[in-house]
DNA sequence: TTACTAATTTGTAATGATTATAAATTAGTA
DNA sequence: TACTAATTTATAATCATTACAAATTAGTAA
């Protein structure tokens, strides 16, 4: 279940976070899209709004909301982090051609074999690469 | 099932990769220990025995490796590659303590769940972090 | 309001893995 | 030996992220 922006909001207070205007922004930015961004597609979004953001504070902003728990970063490709707010545990499917990560469901838990039983498992990933239904049609029409 | 140097010298001259030197060493080195080394570690092990060695050379040949489909690269975090022989699909486990990283058998295929059926998918990633036994017995040494 | 302090934000410089480029070396062939 | 193509090498460039220190802001008490 996706978790509302108050909701989030809540969730600093409780950890002592405070709640600056840019802090917000970003918070809500990751809230209500969710298409995994960089942290430079934040930047760009958000400067809109906030014209003397600053990169290095969205940067700090994503920081403090990992190490609370509340935004994962993910790792698909080495040079990109994309951010995502955290929910339950999903699959991350990325579109080669056009970039794009879509979610799927998919049951981590039950794929920890015996050979792990004596390791502490902090964090599971699953991501699969290839290409969109929408990149996959663009292919067929130029044939 | 592991395969053999020999094996994957045949791959190259099936595929028309020339045999150099130092691509033979990049590539025994792999096959060789299993221990996901990153390039600067390649490199560094390797220019003990050829002093002339450029890293260069390391991330040229690794790359022709990869488009061969011999190796695959292996992102976990965002600022280190991994390299690993290809062998058959299994999954990774990243000790957040001592950086080695763990293979594990893992069934990768059964987890394609249905949302997914419209996709093209070119290939699938499983890792976990956390901490391993010898990390964790550390740990308790300490307490 | 004013003064003071701590937290936050900002701009700039540094870092470090990877890639680009072009010159030097090597291997293969006639 | 001479010629050519492939490979390697050294060096510089790239670019996301981090480090750092100064500037701004928010909060609080006098
Ligand atoms: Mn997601
Ligand atoms: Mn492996
Ligand atoms: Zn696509
Ligand atoms: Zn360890």
């Amino acid at each position: 279940m996706k978790p509302s922006f108050e909701d989030l909001k809540q969730e600093l207070k409780i950890k002592n976070i405070n709640l600056s205007h840019q802090r917000l922004k970003v918070l809500e930015y990751l809230a209500q899209k969710h298409c995994h961004p960089t942290a430079d597609q934040i930047f760009t979004d958000l400067q809109k709004d906030i014209p003397t953001l600053s990169k290095t504070t969205v940067y700090n902003t994503l920081r403090i909301m990992i190490d609370a728990g509340l935004v994962s970063g993910i790792t698909i490709e080495d040079h990109e982090t994309r951010y995502d707010i955290v929910t339950e545990s999903h699959g991350h499917f990325k579109c080669e051609s056009c970039g794009t990560i879509f979610d799927f469901p998919i049951d981590i838990d039950s794929l920890v074999p015996g050979s792990l039983s004596n390791f502490k498992i902090n964090n599971k990933n699953v991501y699969f690469k290839g290409l969109c239904p929408r990149c996959l049609s663009k292919i067929h029409e130029i044939k």
